[in-house]
RNA sequence: GGGUGGUUAGCUCAGUCGGCAGAGCGCGUCGUUCACACCGACGAGGUCACUGGUUCAAGUCCAGUACCACCCACCA
């Protein structure tokens, strides 16, 4: 296998205490396994592993000096909040990425996966308020600096316990390269963004309807609005008209937010709706207030919704603001930033909005000008963080223009510079591309990157500055004051896969891992992060950022539900870790669901893989111990595999790299994982292992069963590495103990090769005869211990066993004591054709193959016969439908010849079958 | 209103070129043997949600229906 090794030697490896202390004894009899514990304990490795690799700097990225110019395999790590603890879904997305991230490593490729955290505007700030509050104080008395500073404090406590939760999972990052969204290089990037998209034309500022969270002070996007259908009420308002007519004294509106009618300043109808088209340019006089507001005509207006009729509230509602606009109507704003009524409500200032709700439907129906209300289902915006209902208000904002920076982005994907993975995700990203609204960006909080805007108090204009000003731009004055708003903390976030790597200056990193290769995340931040990734990357750096996104699914609980602190249905990862160790949880979280879809996570699953951990390490305990003394483990090249078992177990792992390999490349992590876990229990240990140790009993195999037995572990760890590096990397340790460490292929599993290139020079080794001989012989023995058991034969009995094998006669012969070990039996007798069927037997059919079991006495013909009709009849069924596909003409001619042969083998096998179970059958008589 | 995903064994889920349905857990029975009881052996258990279509052949492709999720959307 390839060798490589770190710049600097690697110190002593982490075996397991009392293992290393063990002297392997001199007679090559094995290590003494009783010093090596029989239970895998992840807690006494885990952390001992990590450390190792971090101190030996295996996570960074190393040049292949055999291919100097081989592209480098890069990741940017969706950066978590400092805030938060690690949960289920940074658990998934750390395996996902670190699974990508081993791979490549040990295909060669210069790997790099750079870590960091966000500063998480809102959630920061939010919980440092929270502290204070505690502390009886608030950020307004402590001042914009002090607070911040304090929330500096927040992160350097909080930044490490987040990137030690990391660890444990075994995430194998830069920890060198490691950024912080508000770090200095990242501000940099942003500022240099902000300032360019301005000078560009691609920022404004300007006053439109934002989403105002009155909990947190501040306005936010679109895309932190939860819409959530509530059942609420639809109040119908007569607003009279100015000049009442005999046949019309009133329009009536409807809507579910009657406080805003005291801001109504027009109500609108369809130009086309004929029920109103004389009323257009006549006035009503609004209720409560007795304020003269015109009846306008446009286009918004839903003729065939309600009464065709709608307020409008230019202050309070997106639609209205825009009708407003259009119509130069005043815009006259009766609910506050606080969510209480202003002095613009009248009677009702100061009122909450709620209150005055009520208070203004009660004043109405006073008036006599409430029609009637109706149960209605409201959607309702929610703020995402806090879920305080959204007040949409007039407020002055800045914005990125969207649309062109959208443009080249959605090309980019739609021309596959960057493919979506799963492909259906590519229909969301490019919906939402398409009808992408302009980006609000300010926030009015104090945590953040300060907009790097300055008024000036003199001329009225803005100066947008790289480096602070301490003039105005444009007139010099030196009466200028910066905007106190900070940036919406995704802005940064777009800019994470290349600001990370030093731009906007021309850094080494950025040109050799510019841009990334995969950017892993879940699907439910593809418009917050992926989208605006790929408009920033593709806008400043001219390249997309990413080759390929691979989005994975959310995990939920046992009942389907998304993990939420409210219903305390969450798992802590690090608490499993503790139980059951990172290697289980991995490999869960990997082998759970397929790409792109949900998983519910289930305990039992990281119960039954921290069995196979425990699994990998006895197999290997036995494997080493037997083995040692017989020294080296030979490439797979260099196997020469002879018995049936050999050459089959061979040809299976050569296979199987190459399933694994290509799966791995087509990013089905569930699936492969799931190949090389059956591989390795079912085939590995469940039969080989048993073999091999016969095998190793006999002088003349010894040698050659044990280089298969060390060569294929090694291989197996190799495979496995990627999802469960901890279990792997010590056993590995293990394994190569008693070879110098200049012999050995590599200091460290995590730095060894992946086993593919070698397996594609092994095509020789494919044996599928092999294959097909060891899965009949396999196919008897179960149908032996089957036999065995249907007629109660005590487990310790040996039991006699005559073989009619036909052409197979001679391969089972030289694998009798195969048989003979693994169903128990006396050496059987095998033998072309029966001179004469054995009395007294029972009979089992295995392909072609007859099985005779002399049973005398334990034989109950009655329940013999029964199960030979009962196989006869399933035999028949089989040929049946398939003799109905051949006698088809269709079928012969038109499908596949593979497939048509196919099923001609496979009626004359069951008829071989069926006449052998026939004959058995008239032999029991009855 | 538009879109996406799901429906396969008691439970959780695989099934990637259409070619006789798989795993883990759970369940039942048995455990001679010097890796592992966090184990081994054997077994039971399925009308692949429903309807129609394409095809020689459908869990798999197409259309529709039902139910369950989720995403997007300025109908007051």
């Amino acid at each position: 296998m390839g060798t490589k090794t770190p710049k600097s030697p690697p110190s002593a490896p982490p075996l397991t205490k009392d293992a290393a202390e063990a002297q392997p004894s001199q007679n090559g009899n094995g290590r003494r396994l009783d010093t090596i514990p029989t239970t895998y304990d992840p807690q006494a490795v885990e952390q001992r592993i990590y450390q190792w690799w971090e101190e030996n700097s295996y996570f960074k990225p190393r040049e292949n000096p055999a291919d100097p110019n081989r592209p480098a395999f890069t990741i940017s790590m969706p950066p978590p909040n400092v805030t938060g603890a690690l949960h289920m879904g940074h658990a998934i997305t750390d395996t996902v990425e670190d699974i990508l991230i081993r791979y490549h490593r040990m295909l060669g490729d210069p790997t790099l996966w750079v870590p960091g955290e966000d500063h998480a505007g809102i959630a920061m700030q939010a919980v440092v308020e929270k502290q204070l509050n505690k502390e009886g104080l608030d950020r307004h008395t402590l001042g914009r600096e002090a607070f911040i500073e304090r929330v500096w404090q927040w992160v350097a406590q909080y930044k490490h316990r987040i990137q030690d939760q990391q660890r444990r999972l075994g995430v194998s990052c830069d920890w060198s390269r490691e950024r912080f969204t508000l770090d200095g290089g990242l501000s940099r990037a942003v500022r240099e963004v902000f300032v360019r998209l301005y000078e560009e034309g691609l920022m404004y500022r300007g006053e439109r309807i934002i989403n105002w969270c009155p909990h947190d002070l501040s306005a936010i996007s679109d895309l932190e609005v939860e819409t959530e259908d509530t059942p609420g009420q639809l109040a119908y308002i007569r607003y009279p008209l100015e000049e009442p007519t005999t046949d019309r004294q009133y329009i009536m509106v409807a809507t579910t937010r009657p406080e805003t009618m005291l801001g109504d300043t027009a109500v609108a109808v369809n130009p086309n709706d004929d029920r109103y088209r004389e009323l257009i340019g006549r006035s009503l006089i609004l209720p409560i207030m007795n304020r003269r507001i015109p009846i306008i005509a446009d286009e918004a207006v839903d003729a065939s919704f309600g009464t065709g009729a709608v307020k409008v509230t230019p202050a309070h509602d997106p639609v209205d603001f825009e009708i407003g606009v259009r119509h130069n109507l005043e815009r006259i704003q009766v609910v506050g930033f606080d969510a209480r009524m202003t002095d613009e409500a009248g009677q009702f200032a100061g009122q909450d909005r709620y209150e005055a709700r009520k208070n203004v439907l009660a004043e109405l129906e006073r008036q006599g000008a409430l029609d009637h209300q109706e149960e209605y289902t409201i959607p309702l915006g929610h703020c995402e963080r806090c879920k305080t209902v959204i007040e949409p208000l007039i407020s002055m904002q800045w914005w990125v223009k969207t649309a062109p920076l959208a443009t080249p982005a959605l090309n980019a994907v739609r021309y596959g510079q960057t493919q979506i993975i799963p492909a259906r995700f590519t229909k969301t990203y490019t919906d939402w591309m398409e009808n992408i609204r302009d980006w609000n960006i300010s926030r009015q909080l104090w945590w953040g990157h300060r907009i790097p805007a300055w008024y000036c108090a003199d001329c009225g204009e803005i100066t947008v500055a790289r480096e602070d000003p301490t003039a105005c731009a444009h007139c010099g004055s030196a009466r200028i004051e910066q905007d106190p708003d900070v940036l919406d903390t995704w802005f940064s976030s777009a800019l994470w896969p290349f600001s990370t790597l030093g731009w906007p200056d021309d850094t080494p990193d950025l040109r050799r891992f510019y841009p990334t290769s995969v950017l892993e995340t879940g699907y439910d931040i593809i418009f917050f992060w992926v989208a605006r990734m790929m408009m920033m990357g593709t806008h400043f750096t001219g390249v997309v950022p990413f080759q390929y996104v691979y989005l994975h699914g959310m995990v939920r609980d046992k009942l389907g539900r998304k993990e939420s602190k409210s219903l305390g249905n969450g798992t802590d990862p690090v608490q499993v870790i503790d139980e059951l160790g990172a290697d289980a949880l991995r490999f869960t979280l990997a082998t759970s669901s397929t790409p792109g879809n949900d998983t519910k996570y289930d305990p039992q699953r990281v119960v039954g893989n921290r069995n196979f951990a425990n699994k990998i390490w006895n197999a290997s305990r036995f494997v080493i111990g037997q083995t040692e003394g017989i020294g080296g483990i030979p490439t797979l090249a260099a196997l020469q595999p002879r018995s049936l078992a050999d050459r089959w177990i061979v040809s299976r792992f050569i296979r199987l790299t190459g399933e694994v390999t290509r799966l791995l490349d087509e990013f089905q992590f569930g699936e492969a994982g799931r190949q090389v876990y059956d591989f390795f229990w079912s085939e590995y240990c469940d039969w080989y292992l048993e073999i091999a140790k016969s095998q190793l009993r006999d002088e003349a195999q010894r040698e050659r069963t044990a280089h298969i037995l060390r060569t294929l572990l090694d291989g197996a760890l190799r495979l496995l590495h990627p999802f469960m590096p901890f279990v792997t990397e010590e056993v590995w340790q293990h394994l190569y103990a008693d070879i110098p460490a200049d012999a050995r292929p590599a200091s460290a599993l995590i730095v060894a090769s992946w086993p593919i290139a070698e397996a594609a020079t092994t095509a020789k080794l494919r044996d599928a005869a092999a294959e097909d001989d060891f899965a009949l012989l396999q196919e008897i023995i179960t149908r032996i211990r089957d036999a065995r058991k249907q007629a109660g034969v005590e487990a310790g009995r040996r039991i006699q066993v005559i073989l009619a094998a036909g052409a197979k006669a001679p391969m089972l012969k030289k694998q009798s004591t195969l048989i003979e070990q693994l169903a128990r039996t006396e050496p059987p007798t095998i033998e072309r054709k029966l001179a004469a069927k054995p009395a007294q037997a029972m009979p089992l059919v295995a392909g072609s193959v007859e099985i005779y079991l002399p049973l005398a006495g334990l034989l109950d013909i009655a329940k013999e016969i029964a199960r030979l009709d009962s196989e006869i009849a399933v035999a028949q069924q089989a040929i049946a439908r398939s003799r109905v596909k051949l006698d088809n003409p269709n079928f012969v001619e038109r499908a596949k010849a593979e497939v048509v042969q196919k099923e001609r083998e496979t009626l004359s096998a069951i008829e071989d079958t069926l006449a052998r179970l026939e004959t058995q059958r008239r032999e029991l008589g009855g």
